[in-house]
RNA sequence: GCGCCCAUAGUUCAAUGGAUAGAACACCAGCCUUCUAAGCUGGACAUGUAGGUUCGAUUCCUACUGGGCGUACCA
């Protein structure tokens, strides 16, 4: 936290914002800048003449000479020139003493915050619109811990929708589904996408998927044992796509589990006149306050999307003590969680609850949708980014065994995915494409993957190095500041991301910070330096990476030694 | 119809009121007897339109154009 106490200090100085600060464009500003056109206003000054006063004042303090090479006022800007060898030692120091909790903050401390994502479905495929789901939520979960906050990652399966019907219907209709061989998860996926198709436009056929819900609703008989079975087979599937994966949950909450407390919910606020009945369903009508009509109970008596939700908020208010409960759901359903909280507000319930939405994953040739079957699968993806990472590790290392080169493509892919969804901002559609997707140059995984394979080797070859007590005067090439600088906003970065709750603000960081130190490894020499200087930059180095492995860890991505 | 979101280089994305709008891919020209070339260096290329607020606008406001999404029994 070395360069933001710095700011810190300075801004007291002077009476401003430490998030006043700005990086100049060019290194010959400065290092670090201020921009004094707010101070200026408020003290009746010329933003310019206030730059040079105050220029003076600093530069003359007592311990400037310590921190600063100069200070300089440019137009309406106050520069600072930090010194190298002295912002140096601190921000290596500091980072070696704080290691993998650098960059952690407090500000969510005492704060209990449950963060639900990848409400998958059973009895349907699992895709790559899931897989953005999953990344995001996942990463955000770790940066709100990081940032201090007790965050709880749980996922919401849905069991029990129409969807379910529809599967089972299918399914009971064509046999040979029971008799086909192979992961079961993935055949009711197949299964799913051929029974939107035989349905159609027939009534009949619907009236059929309606008694199918209410069979497994019964909660008996021979249709709701089959949901019993193919809904374990799910659930494996997803088990196991999340352990593949990393993907870890405190706890998974179960639509089948909760409805029944949802019932009761829907008939107390149907009493209380909350909601009401309309055309034979039960809605909730908030057209007062603009949010249109939800409904909660279809006409046929079967139970919507909401009535989960209503028990589900409930039950994770009183078991975890939440001061916020977040869902991580697609920006689509942005109408839906307004009306939730209505719903809520108007029952004179006090939970807080948050939307954080992100757009939609989309395909070159249209709207993924599994009515058409345009839809990338989380099977074939893998698949495919599996394959592309083996050919690129045997390519270069071909005397590697064949389980070595299998555990890092493995690694490489599943970060390639991984970044691949969280490198854009949450507000941007997705177009995926296969072949950009799964590149292993440039604003990729395995471009900060290779950079930290580079430090990890250096680190490997240099054991033979030792020096007694480092010499960080040593340490006066340009790029040396330049890059301990880009380590020393990590920070910073962290604060914004989870103010945002974004990672790809985490993403670009690491990118950044990865070109700063390729640019510096080919230009600098580390081994083949003298030895009192060759240790003082791996000194450097160690900082590199330790900041490169926070950022992973964040994102999810794995740190390999080589590739 | 009403509501929400988006519009920046050939393409995919940055820049949430500050200095000369940054990257990546693709394209062109270079760099491996030197710490992993999955890399590095250089080149060319952009703010949808019209107003407004401001010392200063990609950013805020208004209108328009184009695209996407949502809008009672999908989730």
């Amino acid at each position: 936290m070395y360069l933001f106490e710095l700011k810190e200090k300075i801004a007291s100085f002077l009476g401003v914002d430490p998030l006043d600060f700005v990086y100049p464009p060019l290194p010959e500003l400065g290092d670090l800048s201020l921009p004094l056109f707010n101070l200026a206003k408020s003290q009746g000054k010329t933003p310019a003449l206030l730059a040079q006063e105050q220029a003076e004042i600093i530069a003359n303090l007592p311990e400037s000479s310590d921190l600063f090479l100069s200070v300089k006022a440019v137009g309406p800007y106050l520069n600072f020139f930090l010194a190298p060898a002295s912002f140096l030692e601190r921000a290596i120091i500091d980072i070696k003493q704080t290691g993998s909790n650098f960059g952690r903050s407090e500000v969510g401390r005492g704060q209990r915050v449950m963060l639900e994502y990848s409400n998958a479905n059973t009895h349907k495929e699992y895709h790559v619109g899931h897989l953005r789901n999953l990344f995001y939520g996942d990463a955000v979960q770790r940066i709100l811990q990081f940032n201090g906050y007790h965050a709880i990652p749980v996922s919401y399966i849905n069991d029990f929708g129409i969807h379910v019907a529809k599967t089972l219907w299918n399914w009971q209709r064509h046999p040979e589904y029971a008799q086909t061989a192979g992961p079961k998860g993935k055949l009711l996926g197949d299964c799913y996408s051929t029974a939107n198709q035989n349905i159609g436009d027939s009534q009949e056929a619907k009236a059929e998927v309606s008694a199918t819900m209410k069979a497994i609703e019964s909660r008996q008989g021979e249709t709701y044992e089959l949901w019993q079975e193919t809904r374990k087979w799910s659930i494996a599937y997803f088990d196991e796509i999340y352990q593949r994966l990393g993907i870890k949950f405190e706890h998974i909450f179960y639509e089948s589990e909760v409805i029944a407390d949802g019932l009761k919910i829907t008939e107390e606020l149907l009493a209380r006149g909350v909601l009401i009945k309309s055309q034979g369903a039960i809605i909730a009508d908030l057209e007062a306050y603009g949010l249109g009509v939800l409904p909660i109970i279809r006409s046929d008596g079967t139970a919507l999307y909401p009535v989960a939700d209503l028990a589900l908020a409930k039950l994770k208010f009183v078991d975890y003590k939440l001061q916020e409960s977040v869902y991580v759901v697609d920006i689509r359903q942005g109408l839906y969680f307004k009306q939730l909280a209505k719903i809520f507000e108007l029952a004179g319930e006090k939970f807080k609850i948050s939307h954080l939405g992100y757009d939609f994953v989309t395909l070159k040739n249209g709207m993924m949708s599994s009515r058409s079957g345009n839809v990338i699968t989380y099977d074939q993806l893998f698949a495919e980014a599996l394959a592309r990472a083996q050919k690129e590790v045997f390519s270069r290392h071909q005397d590697w065994s064949e389980e070595k080169i299998q555990a890092i493509s493995e690694k490489l892919a599943i970060a390639a995915l991984k970044f691949e969804m969280l490198k854009v901002s949450a507000d941007k559609v997705i177009t995926f494409d296969m072949n950009e997707a799964l590149r292993f140059d440039g604003f990729t995984a395995a471009y900060l993957q290779y950079t930290g394979a580079r430090l990890a080797s250096l680190v490997r070859k240099s054991e033979i190095i030792k020096s007694g007590s480092l010499d960080y005067q040593l340490l006066a090439h340009p790029k040396e500041l330049a890059l301990a600088l880009c380590l020393q906003r990590f920070p910073e970065i962290i604060l914004k991301a989870g103010e945002q709750r974004d990672a790809s603000v985490i993403a670009r960081y690491l990118f950044e910070l990865a070109q700063v130190f390729n640019d510096y490894y080919h230009e600098v020499p580390v081994l083949k330096a003298e030895t009192p200087l060759a240790a003082a930059r791996l000194a450097l180095l160690a900082s590199v990476r330790q900041v490169l492995e926070n950022g992973f860890t964040l994102l999810g991505l794995s740190y390999l030694e080589e590739m």
